[in-house]
DNA sequence: CAGAATCCACAACGATACTG
DNA sequence: CAGTATCGTTGTGGATTCTG
């Protein structure tokens, strides 16, 4: 990797590209991509962001979530737990009550999240426009 | 191909909620959820960042980023293209030549994506230190 | 209430072969 | 070179049922 491609373009005059060099961060690409992935995990992402604003206990993120299953909910929560995003806190109560709220490494990752986020509802308009060309050009 | 774009989060009936006010942007949870799969897809993001320097043909993307099959770099590059992301240019030649290349959207979306990724390593000892704490108290 | 366990459907992905 | 087509495997997630 890194290697400059080869010339065997023969001769064609093709539009300047501009230099390149090695790719800069190739190196973290991993750890990078672990956590991309939480990100990419839709419901890790609304969990976080329904944790805002204090502890919340199972059932009730499961309402506030809307359509995740119990399943999906506690495999999330477990996925955040064990990359300290979030804390369990356990009250050993008659029925049973669990907590669920960010730790500072959770509320960290939120500001870069929700800057993710607020592009996304900035530019909607744009991807929709591009997807409904594309598919157009497509469909014929 | 058409990913991850189920029509399930639509709408949170803001259920008895405690304490606090409306979720602030919790209108727009479809459309965040679009834009944070195509990031959490990995290769998506891989692809991104490897533009960042100006255009691409085929085979050299698929050479810089290791491990990527050529199947998923199609259906990668396509679906960035259908999303205003990256355009296509083909230059009819022998062999033929298809170069990628970063549209204004796409290198806006660079912003965001390189916050989280540097957000990603500068946390991810504490990430790795969390889960080997996590793991250790679990495998007992 | 907060989950663990099981089953199953289907989407995602890799490998391979073929084409203009 | 830059794809498309097809196949087989794995993974992901929903539905359901059971438990402390």
């Amino acid at each position: 990797m890194g290697t400059l491609l080869k010339p065997e373009n023969t001769g064609l005059p093709a539009p300047p590209r501009p230099t390149e060099r090695p790719d800069p961060n190739h190196s973290d690409c991993r750890d990078v991509a672990s956590v991309l992935s939480r990100v990419g995990d839709k419901w890790s992402v609304f969990v976080i962001m329904m944790l805002s604003d204090g502890p919340k206990r199972f059932n009730e993120l499961k309402r506030m979530i809307n359509g995740i299953s119990q399943r999906m909910l506690t495999l999330t929560l477990r996925g955040l737990e064990r990359d300290g995003l979030v804390t369990r806190t356990i009250f050993p109560t008659i029925p049973p009550r669990v907590d669920y709220e960010l730790t500072d490494l959770g509320r960290g990752l939120q500001q870069p999240v929700k800057a993710l986020g607020e592009w996304a509802i900035a530019h909607q308009q744009q991807i929709a426009s591009a997807r409904a060309r594309f598919d157009e050009r497509n469909d014929r």
